[in-house]
RNA sequence: GGGUGUUUAGCUCAGUUGGUUAGAGCGUCUCGUUUACACCGAGAAGGUCGGGGGUUCGACUCCCUCAACACCCACCA
């Protein structure tokens, strides 16, 4: 057998196994029929950096699951892939290009392009090694991308489709505008924060005359744009306002009072100045009284000329102070109070966003919204854990219309064409006639307009919110909208797993259009996670430099310490702090799981098998195996639950506890080696799924002249063996152990070295026949030169004694013995047992206890009472022998 | 303004349908015999389970209420 390391080394393993696992191809899905399939897509990473820790949770939450299905016998699908990110990524580019005193427009639209490429292949080589050093078994052979071919066909396509159903239409209306990235966001791209402003009051007067109302705003400049003044229609102060005309200041434009029932009498001065070019609430209340909207601040956050000439150009910040100043100059500024509100801010830029009136492309969310609802009520949609189905539908029941146009120039260009009104006409007879204008759009680039034949057409510039690709997701990776076999075989996804943080960008985007182009959910489950935060809770930022780099944890601790310290601990859908301790501490697991191994195969020597059912030679034995299956039900069980964090926990506990620290100790006199192999053979198989890395290494050591071993990642999970679980077995070691525990204990609080063997004596009554056959495993773990058991006997005079439940231990120390000491800790032991007998006879006395509660808990209850007061009776005795 | 989550040992967290003397890991203290492991082993200290009220024979667990913290949603001019 070759030598194992001493100690587990990450570095050395890592790659070797990789490798294997590739050449076996685990990732492959291969599937014979459709009903055995497990599909889980893999959210597909930003194509902008580097692996950071939300990564890696996902994908090793998403392994875990992978290998679990497949480890019990599913063709699994776990498909990964990079999504293009839109804003995200054309960002740092642009970042990037900055570095250089280039912008954009700068290299135009082809070159630009063309760069983005560049890096988008250099960061996609980068993630696809770092998804692989994580040992994520995905199937490579169909890895995807965003914008690659055929998810840019399944875009169009859908796009087509949408506008066809009249599900998506170009509109002007108010957006989210941020002046940073120089387009349109979404309404969820908007980031509202609390943030202490002023609030201004203006005075406006009624025209000609001295009375006046005064408005107050938090945004002064836009009243450059202001086209009324509202006030609600019950508000006595200003009835006999509305319909009046007043004078807008500094512009001296003429708005009139309207009155309006969504103004709030109780916030200000109960008047609003109107600007619905710049304001939402405004927008409305302009769209319903038909009135003017004039756009005083432009694109790139300055004022626009409808702003005046004293105004124009200027940057926004500034407009407000000349605006405030102008209007303190002229005495129409009443006062200015302290106010905080919440401010609009990008997403991805934190710029503050400007609400901008703008011609867009949006998709009508509402039947798209019932579809998805009617699916969640309808159960074929399931959210663990559960309360996010809460959010969810609320989210989906107040659903406004998305916008899904962007000015950028990196994504899928809209598939939208415009007529132009200055024609190029294919048939030179009509040449009079204008360009009708129309609006084309089709998933094939048109050549002329189809109704007028004009050849001056041109594409929309602009490109699609990235989350329109990736709401496609669960099925344009499946080759969608080609009925291909990937898509008869694996779809509907059976899981969806993701941080709850992209529930509405993402999950909530593919369930509408998987329901819309599929019919069906797109997933049965949807799994949440929590986000990964530092160990004072706090979000992990660039900005914080509280970010931990997954790679810098894999280097020093593995890849398996990094993926349990993820996962151990943690529950669904609920944040995680994360500290390098974790990784510590899982490092440390690995290693101890490592060693328990060595030692093992130490044991079974040159020609290790391994036994599918041995035979039990003793209680340990048969305890190990009552613990290991009790251990295999329960992981199952965890596992169906989605509690990843249970399942892990509890084979640690195992390994570490009643594997290593009592089983192997107590059997190293004579281990059963086919029980050995067996229960290490089991440990590995459940442990795979959590720490692939390690325990397919040490596998391989079940085979050591097998030249190809077969790999653990391919072998069947465990199942559990009911008749092997034992409350009476289990009963049985917990005496045993508790003898040798409080042994130690004695002679640790009596401060008897443990090189020095002492002898005991032990009344075990009822339990004699057992704890006799464990004699010498006892001698041994106590450190006991002489161990006599017996049912009972007479009190061992001059020895140190410690009762436990049917137990009586005596430790004849006589050397020792200072009966001060001795009377001390009787007398604490003591203590203690009143205590616990204080509570069970209150318990007891109580009468409604004893004729309500159910029997056996009574009667659990006086068996406690009575083995306590045993206890007691023989403590006391023992004080009073001591004097 | 609505809504959700969290609150258990110094720290990170378990605690199944209400019945345990409330558990684990890290950290702390004491001690180191055993060639699997010092990335280890043995032992110990440490908690009125956020506060208050209720239901119940019995509440960490169910209900109400309050508080702190975190997050989500919302057109607070």
């Amino acid at each position: 057998m070759e030598e194992i390391a001493k100690a587990y080394i990450p570095g050395e393993v890592e790659n070797e196994i990789s490798e294997k696992w590739e050449v076996a191809e685990i990732g492959k899905a291969a599937p014979k029929s459709k009903k055995n399939v497990f599909t889980m897509m893999m959210p597909p990473a930003n194509v902008t950096g580097a692996l950071h820790l939300g990564h890696a949770i996902t994908l090793t939450i998403e392994d875990v699951l992978a290998r679990y299905q497949r480890m019990r016998g599913k063709d699994v699908l776990w498909l990964p892939g990079t999504d293009h990110a839109g804003i995200a990524t054309q960002n740092v580019v642009e970042k990037r290009l900055l570095e250089k005193g280039l912008s954009r427009d700068d290299l135009g639209r082809e070159m630009f392009v063309t760069k983005v490429w560049e890096w988008k292949d250099k960061y996609h080589a980068r993630i696809s090694e770092q998804i692989k050093k994580m040992g994520a078994s995905c199937d490579w052979s169909r890895e995807a991308f965003t914008l690659d071919e055929d998810r840019s066909a399944a875009v169009t396509k859908a796009f087509v489709q949408l506008y066809r159903k009249k599900l998506i239409y170009r509109d002007k209306k108010l957006v989210n505008w941020c002046p940073r990235c120089k387009t349109v966001l979404s309404d969820i791209e908007v980031e509202h924060r609390e943030e202490e402003g002023n609030l201004y009051f203006i005075r406006y007067f009624v025209s000609a005359t001295d009375r006046s109302i005064c408005v107050a705003t938090t945004r002064p400049e836009t009243m450059l744009g202001d086209t009324a003044v509202a006030v609600n229609p019950n508000d006595p102060r200003y009835r006999d306002f509305v319909g009046k005309e007043l004078i807008l200041p500094i512009v001296n434009r003429e708005i009139s009072v309207i009155a309006d029932e969504r103004v709030d009498p109780k916030f200000g001065t109960g008047a609003v100045k109107i600007t619905p070019a710049h304001d939402p609430l405004d927008a409305e209340i302009g769209r319903d009284h038909k009135l003017p909207s004039i756009v005083v601040i432009g694109p790139h956050g300055k004022m626009t000329k409808h702003a005046g000439r004293r105004f124009v150009g200027m940057p926004l910040n500034e407009a407000r102070k000349a605006v405030v100043k102008y209007l303190d100059d002229i005495g129409n500024l009443e006062k200015i109070e302290k106010h905080t509100h919440s401010v609009g801010h990008c997403s991805r830029c934190d710029a503050t966003i400007e609400p901008l009136e703008s011609m867009q492309w949006f998709v009508k969310m509402k039947p798209l919204a019932a579809k998805a609802l009617s699916l969640v009520k309808k159960k074929k949609l399931e959210f663990v854990p559960a309360r996010f189905e809460k959010e969810f539908v609320r989210w989906l029941d107040e659903i406004r219309d998305w916008c899904v146009s962007r000015q950028l120039w990196w994504g899928h260009q809209l598939p939208v064409w415009y007529c132009k009104k200055v024609p190029e006409f294919a048939d030179k007879r009509i040449r009079k006639k204008e360009g009708c204008q129309r609006i084309i759009v089709s998933e094939k680039p048109p050549k002329k307009c189809p109704s007028c034949k004009n050849l001056n057409i041109t594409q929309d510039p602009d490109v699609l919110d990235t989350w329109f690709s990736s709401g496609l997701w669960p099925f344009a990776t499946l080759g969608w909208p080609k009925s291909t076999k990937d898509f008869r075989t694996f779809y509907p996804n059976t899981v969806l797993e993701t941080g709850y943080d992209i529930l509405f960008f993402w999950v909530a985007r593919m369930v509408m259009l998987g329901a819309e182009f599929t019919g069906k959910s797109p997933f049965e489950t949807v799994y949440l996670h929590g986000l990964v935060r530092d160990e004072r809770g706090r979000k992990m930022s660039k900005s914080l430099n509280n970010g931990i780099d997954p790679l810098e944890m894999i280097e020093k601790y593995g890849t398996d310490a990094l993926r349990l310290s993820l996962v151990v601990g943690s529950t669904p859908g609920t944040d995680l702090k994360f500290s390098e301790t974790k990784v510590t501490g899982q490092r440390n697991f690995v290693n101890k799981l490592w060693n328990a191994s060595r030692y093992v195969f130490g044991v079974l020597g040159k020609n290790p098998t391994i036994a599918a059912n041995p035979t039990p030679r003793g209680l340990p034995d048969r305890w190990i195996l009552s613990k290991l299956n009790r251990l295999i039900l329960e992981t199952n069980a965890a596992f169906t639950k989605y509690s990843f964090g249970e399942a892990a926990g509890k084979i640690q506990d195992f390994v570490w506890n009643d594997f290593c620290d009592w089983y192997l100790e107590i059997t190293k006199e004579a281990p059963n080696k086919k029980l050995l192999g067996h229960v290490l053979a089991q440990i590995l198989r459940l442990a795979h799924p959590f720490i692939p890395f390690a325990t397919e290494k040490l596998w391989e050591n079940f085979f050591p002249k097998a030249k190809k071993p077969k790999l653990l990642a391919l072998e069947k999970f465990p199942r559990p063996v009911k008749s092997r679980i034992s409350e009476r077995v289990e009963e049985e070691m917990k005496v045993v152990t508790a003898i040798i525990t409080s042994i130690r204990s004695v002679r640790n609080e009596l401060n008897v070295e443990p090189a020095r063997k002492i002898a005991a004596i032990v009344y075990v009554g009822k339990f004699e026949s057992f704890i006799k056959k464990q004699a010498g495993e006892i001698k041994k773990l106590a450190r006991l030169s002489s161990l006599v058991v017996k049912k009972s006997g007479k009190k061992v005079e001059n020895a140190v004694a410690k009762f436990e439940a049917g137990l009586e231990i005596y430790l004849p120390l006589s050397k020792l013995l200072d009966p001060k000491v001795e009377k001390k800790r009787l007398n604490a032991d003591l203590k203690e047992a009143q205590n616990y007998l204080a509570v069970v006879e209150k318990k007891l006395a109580n009468d409604d206890f004893t004729a309500r509660a159910p029997k056996n808990v009574v009667e659990a209850e006086r068996a406690k009472l009575a083995s306590v007061q045993e206890k007691i009776t023989k403590i006391e005795e023992r004080i009073k022998v001591l004097g």
